[in-house]
DNA sequence: TTGACAAAATGATCAAAGTTCAGTAAATAA
DNA sequence: TTATTTACTGAACTTTGATCATTTTGTCAA
């Protein structure tokens, strides 16, 4: 029956479109940009038939997000070659902020939605997941390695994390826009120097 | 004239009751249960009459932001009378999550809008500047008083408020829900012991 | 008190949104 | 070829933010 299986290629295929069109939208004019009716134009298909592969548009969104950490995550996996743990760590930090401030469409609807752990399908509302423990092995590497003075793998890990996150919504939100353009990076530095601290030091 | 006066505190009345009626049905459904006709019926008056005293909705919603801003303005107050600089600014630091969290309709409002600090007359977009100062001048207080190694004041500041509002965003939007429910105040302790280390410590 | 003007409020109306669903067209199976 | 399942359509429903000609209310001079 190869029928069966060329139709669910079909209908992902369909699902791809519908997903590159909203995302095409979405990067274009923020969420009110994204509408049934323009995905619907840009597939050449009609409103209706976005609902047999999609709940609602908040399902789409969703998909959008997981797509985001999807990109976080791939990035992620290319921090593994860097032996040095706190080198690891730190390039990890150091590229989350990048990708949050590249992309900051794509960071805030990655955060923007409160529903994306609680009604997802267990393999794909893993992604967030997934994207945090790789960051706590990191964190957790280091507390081995005795980079750190102290601290519990998971508070450190989230302690740090927040920081993070807080950095690039702020700066995302334009709350530090009273700032001078340079010395955001030396916030990250300070960040950094504040949070990595070596044992002794 | 009394008239022109009594008319300009019956405008300000109106808008105190559009805000309020606002506020309420966010606080019950969010933004989208925010609707110009429930508003209306709240207030007993006709749809159309709202734009009399608002441009649009989003104008009302930047209100409430700016009320959130004044309402954590008004704590922060509070915290002038502890003597000891890293107490206050811990204290500080503490009141700021014990408030987002209580309130995180609230805060969510406040840190929702991108446009809150562009289009904004200069008095009351300063809310949300003022805050801030506030904070920092508690750093700057500390670092006075050699409590902290090394660092700039606005660097510093901001650094900490990063990691505050990072925690708070992450646990509003669910994203530490896998985490047991005492141990946020952990990781707040935590992220207190990374970033409040004494000099020489 | 009356009439004229200004200010405030109305509510029908608009366009656009998300969503639904009876009906049509296409694909598959018999 | 015919019957049946599947895919798709697009008009229609409800609700949204917003507008504006019209009506109501308030103010003040005559």
């Amino acid at each position: 029956m190869g029928i069966k299986e060329r139709k669910k290629r079909d209908a992902g295929k369909m699902r791809s479109r519908i997903l590159k069109a909203a995302m095409e939208l979405y990067v274009k004019g923020g969420y009110e940009n994204v509408t049934m009716r323009r995905i619907a134009a840009k597939i050449e298909y009609s409103p209706g038939t976005i609902y047999l592969y999609f709940q609602n548009k908040n399902d789409i969104m969703l998909q959008l997000c997981y797509q985001g950490f999807e990109r976080l995550l791939a990035h992620q996996d290319k921090l593994e070659k860097i032996a040095d743990p706190l080198e690891r760590l730190s390039a990890g930090g150091r590229y989350y902020l990048a990708f949050a401030l590249e992309n900051p469409e794509f960071y805030e609807l990655m955060f923007a939605t409160t529903e994306v752990l609680r009604d997802s399908a267990p393999d794909q509302g893993a992604a967030p997941l997934r994207a945090f423990r790789g960051f706590a092995k990191n964190v957790k590497d280091c507390l081995d390695a005795g980079v750190f003075s102290d601290g519990e793998v998971e508070t450190t890990a989230i302690a740090l994390w927040a920081t993070l996150h807080g950095l690039a919504s702020l700066q995302i939100k334009g709350r530090l826009r009273f700032l001078p353009e340079e010395s955001l990076d030396k916030v990250v530095e300070q960040a950094y120097a504040f949070s990595l601290r070596k044992r002794g030091e």
